[in-house]
DNA sequence: CGCAATCTCCTACAGTTGTAGTAGGCCGCA
DNA sequence: TGCGGCCTACTACAACTGTAGGAGATTGCG
């Protein structure tokens, strides 16, 4: 299975969501949808281009501007995330995480409904391919 | 309620962990319980003193001998990162991420119990203290 | 007492991240 | 055909991180 790219950083996560929202899409279209960012055209441009050395997006040229979509994908990266974070802060102890956020106020109906069938349903322990 | 310290980095987390183990501790008795990441001595050092000047850890001289404590609380540490995970990359959803995990192989069969148990107490809870 | 082992404090340095400016190329319109 | 705009490429720079060496103070041991 592919080699997987670098964390994000911060910003490039932002990045990130604005792609994977709709590509593919050029530095202008993305500095739109960024505006909350208030960003330099030129910083978006600066990260873009060291997010491609990363291998976290690709880019091609449309006559003489460039138009980016993503490299990776959104649940993967989604997980790559959590897996870090997992190991950096609970030393890979999924249950605590859960508990963190159980034991908040952020979870809807919803997603309490949603997480029990999940529960129940006995997962087929399989991702051999990871890691 | 007390401004929280700044995000950990990686390196701190590892001795954030050493640290709530057992404390207070000296860098020389930190540096063996973090034997296997082979810091040398003074690189260990000059993290305490950057994690001093953060707010993580606080020292008292014992003789010559610095020996230090954690300055900020596990449980609010952990919530912190889970937060700033949350907002980064899922903005700030729960659902996701609980499914992310939920999903994978990583839960034990207690976790699941302990988890559904917690789903089903209806958590009425209270947190004003925060943010 | 004198030395080796320890400590602390300060300095260094490369890589990453956030942020952005400048220079020079291209393109459509007056 | 020249100009205003927009685009790309390159350069800059400070803060934060990971890593560590050197100088000088201390101290226990022989």
């Amino acid at each position: 299975m592919r080699r997987e790219a670098p964390q994000p950083s911060d910003a490039e996560w932002k990045v990130l969501h604005a792609l994977w929202n709709k590509h593919p899409a050029t530095a202008r279209e993305l500095l739109d949808r960024l505006s909350r960012e208030q960003w330099a055209y030129t910083t978006l441009k600066t990260m873009l281009t060291r997010m491609e050395e990363k291998g976290l997006v690709r880019s091609g040229m449309q006559g003489n501007t460039a138009s980016y979509e993503p490299a990776v994908e959104q649940h993967a990266a989604e997980r790559d995330a959590v897996r870090s974070l997992l190991r950096r802060v609970f030393d890979g102890a999924a249950g605590p995480l859960l508990a963190h956020r159980a034991e908040q106020e952020e979870l809807s109906d919803s997603d309490r409904r949603a997480l029990r069938k999940r529960l129940s349903a006995r997962p087929r322990k399989e991702r051999p391919s990871d890691r």
